[in-house]
DNA sequence: CGGGGTTCTTAATAATTCTTTATAATTGCG
DNA sequence: CGCAATTATAAAGAATTATTAAGAACCCCG
């Protein structure tokens, strides 16, 4: 579900046309036709972001915000046909956070409070969180970047952890080298023997007879999703 | 001291001009003739907002922005003379939080300028100061300059108890030494290696075990968050 | 004004991690 | 069995971080 929308403005057909174009970029959009009915709302509702037109009869946008701004903390942003820079300076100073004058073409407006959602996502974002995850003796910690097997710590380097955690969240799939690589180096140039290398470190460290980490022949490497039984016993014999 | 500011545009009398009226308004400025020059700054200091102008002969803005979104998370401001909704979108689109079109008045650049750092003092507030913090059996209090662990009182110097206080107001934070640096020792030039060295002083002292205070390779250094239990023991053997 | 001690900084050295390169081992197939 | 492709291991080099040690700056107290 998308994130939730606050628009307010007095001029209906605007209202109409804008919640159109957000919904159609994935935003749940909620209206109000007047700042009375918006102070309404929010004291109810919680909002990801708020666009407040500052010229409505009644309460202007500028009060609004100006009421709110204390309470509520998500981004707001003005919208105004007075394009007087001191009329901008004044909203900012407000507490707003963006300031567009009408005429705007539609795109940027959709891009500019995507802009302001993708910034508090980069900022705050939602840690669901990070689960412990534990796949037979084998225990992973992310917030504190611990790992253990059967209770006793095992001490890997940043990259080992990294992608024990990616092969433990992807666990029971074949994931190829390419794919590895890409996602846990996260740059495109380089050199795949890097991920055996790896690979091989993580076995030494905490999986010397290969009860975890399986080689698929000719397609990657894949974590088991349950361990214990199934023992397979290693490929290799040195 | 103010926040840091990186203003890049290859007009000399704009570089001059706004980086009066910025430092007036309190803020920090550094400045950047040409997008190789900017790139090369942005690797060794940190900046709390980038504000890049989008023709530039050489590296333009616009690749400048898409070169270090993903490296630094602060806010990217363009100053464009193009003022065509298309390339205002595709700015936005980029990873930028914000775009003025030249000409434009000196305030509403301050005006935006601060509406964004605000808003990053209000998402991600660095607690308050004066408060007791505690995390897993270390415990510090500003008021009397004292920590204690387990109960235990630990004795730190000036620094060291600055630095500590500084993580543990941002745990959970990887913190990079630049950072640190600047916002502990409150000054530009140095080195670096004096956050390593205060660094391992901490440890020594209260975390031998390295479980509090992790080293992300390649970026810096991170307060655990809850910590406790899954003692985890240190990377290097010595 | 000093002395004595602590703290801070600089510089040099050691240890670790990451990557690349090279070599050995294994598998699949004819 | 032998060849080619694939994977594993080993070792070296570069980059990053940790530690050590020594000199400079600072502060407290007489």
């Amino acid at each position: 579900m998308g994130k939730r929308i606050l628009f307010v403005d007095d001029d209906a057909s605007i209202l109409l046309l804008v919640s159109d174009v957000l919904s159609d970029a994935g935003l749940t959009v909620r209206t109000a036709g007047s700042g009375e009915e918006a102070l309404e709302i929010i004291q109810q509702e919680f909002f990801d972001l708020i666009v407040l037109d500052i010229m409505m009869k009644g309460i202007s946008g500028l009060e609004v915000c100006a009421r709110i701004r204390g309470q509520v903390e998500c981004p707001i942003l003005f919208l105004s046909a007075k394009d007087d820079a001191r009329d901008i300076i004044r909203g900012l100073g407000l507490g707003a956070d963006d300031y567009l004058t009408k005429p705007f073409v539609l795109e940027e407006l959709v891009a500019r409070i995507q802009a302001h959602l993708r910034r508090q996502e980069r900022i705050a974002p939602q840690r669901p969180p990070q689960s412990i995850l534990q796949i037979g003796e084998i225990c992973l910690n992310p917030e504190e970047m611990t790992v253990s097997k059967a209770g006793n710590p095992v001490s890997l380097s940043t990259k080992e952890f990294e992608l024990l955690a990616y092969l433990m969240r992807n666990a029971g799939q074949t994931l190829s080298r390419e794919r590895i690589f890409r996602d846990v180096w996260k740059t495109d140039f380089g050199d795949l023997g890097t991920v055996a290398i790896n690979i091989k470190n993580l076995r030494v460290k905490l999986d010397p007879d290969w009860s975890y980490i399986k080689t698929v022949w000719g397609s990657g490497y894949r974590f088991v999703t349950r361990s214990g039984y199934a023992e397979e016993g290693k490929h290799y014999e040195h």
